[in-house]
DNA sequence: GCGCGGACCTGACGAATGTCATGGGCTGGG
DNA sequence: CCCAGCCCATGACATTCGTCAGGTCCGCGC
């Protein structure tokens, strides 16, 4: 019997997922979270073999919370097929990467191979992965491109990242060339289509 | 026995959400959708008695596809708590709204009680809805500030629409004032989180 | 230790944006 | 019929943005 460990911040997902689970032979739900810093926490109460981790939850993302777990193998089972993020999982460690559009016997057989010591990547996103390399922006170049999403004027973002406006202005201006972007709204999108954000 | 079709794009929650009903006595899924274009041919053929809708899906969205069914009674399931979402949901007619993290239980009941003849709205959202009131964009300024999100720049949103540079710029500047946001870039986030896009 | 690249800053300039005043046409309600 | 509200436009104006050319620190690898 697998055990698996279910996060994901929208309960109805989460227990139609638990749901679809149940019904695959030798695989077992044993506990769900809603919140990413809930999941270290679960993980030490339940024992899973697997931990299924969307990204975007509150209290923490799930490529965060991945890179802090150790003992368990991690599958991000997320919306968002952005290449970026693939990549982060990878770094962050995870064991497998799975979209939510994909098949129901899918991601049942990634759980069993996972289990059983493979890694299991979705393959268009590792396709696209590598085909654009990787992210281009510097560290300070995506707070500010993160900051400008918000909305603010760049004196806000300045006055939020603790920087001059024409600091933050030349930061926006290279992430805008990069990205092959014509303003920063643009630029902003581009990057997080890729999940460079 | 209450017959269900179901309407969302990724394949693995429209399976999960199914394997969940499936375990709901007296509630079985007759078929399943993943574009808004299909929704219609599926209620001809399956002759579900509640049709439950996503929101955001490929050809076509939930709100419009609803507005365009009858002889079935229509739920909207959505992700997105939005209240402009709910305001149109109702003129569009449909029977029920839930957001997606709502308990199983929940959605099993709103079935029930939509196919009695009941109308189930979530409460937070009719709340929010009424206290916020209706969207105060006119239609061109909807347009104008669709457009922008883009992240194009006036004139290209200018050209897109067939209006003058200037005529856009006013636009804009209107729902800016009337989102009470500094720039468009605010307006359009603002616009957004209330559904009003 | 020298070069390199990243973080941080300044100042200046042209282009894009947001605001305002103003006006015309068109439609629906009183 | 007249008014209110929306649609579309023009032109002028101040502000904000995006770009460019510089410059100072610091850490890292060779």
């Amino acid at each position: 019997m697998i055990r698996i460990l279910l996060a994901d911040d929208q309960h109805l997902v989460r227990e139609a997922l638990a749901a679809l689970l149940g019904l695959e032979p030798g695989i077992e739900v044993a506990g769900q979270v809603g919140r990413g810093d809930e999941v270290a926490a679960a993980v030490a109460a339940t024992r899973p073999d697997v931990v299924l981790l969307d990204i975007e939850m509150p209290g923490g993302d799930g490529l965060t919370v991945a890179a802090g777990l150790t003992g368990v193998r991690v599958i991000i089972l997320t919306t968002f097929g952005r290449p970026g993020y693939l990549r982060r999982a990878m770094d962050a460690g995870v064991a497998g990467y799975v979209v939510k559009d994909a098949r129901a016997g899918e991601l049942a057989d990634a759980i069993r191979r996972v289990h059983a010591g493979e890694r299991v990547f979705d393959r268009k996103l590792a396709a696209a992965s590598l085909s654009e390399g990787a992210n281009p922006l510097t560290g300070r170049e995506r707070d500010v491109l993160r900051a400008a999403t918000e909305g603010g004027t760049i004196a806000d973002i300045a006055r939020r990242l603790y920087l001059s406006d024409g600091t933050v202005r030349n930061y926006l201006s290279s992430a805008i060339g990069k990205l092959g972007a014509r303003n920063r709204a643009e630029a902003a999108r581009a990057a997080e289509a890729k999940g460079w954000l």
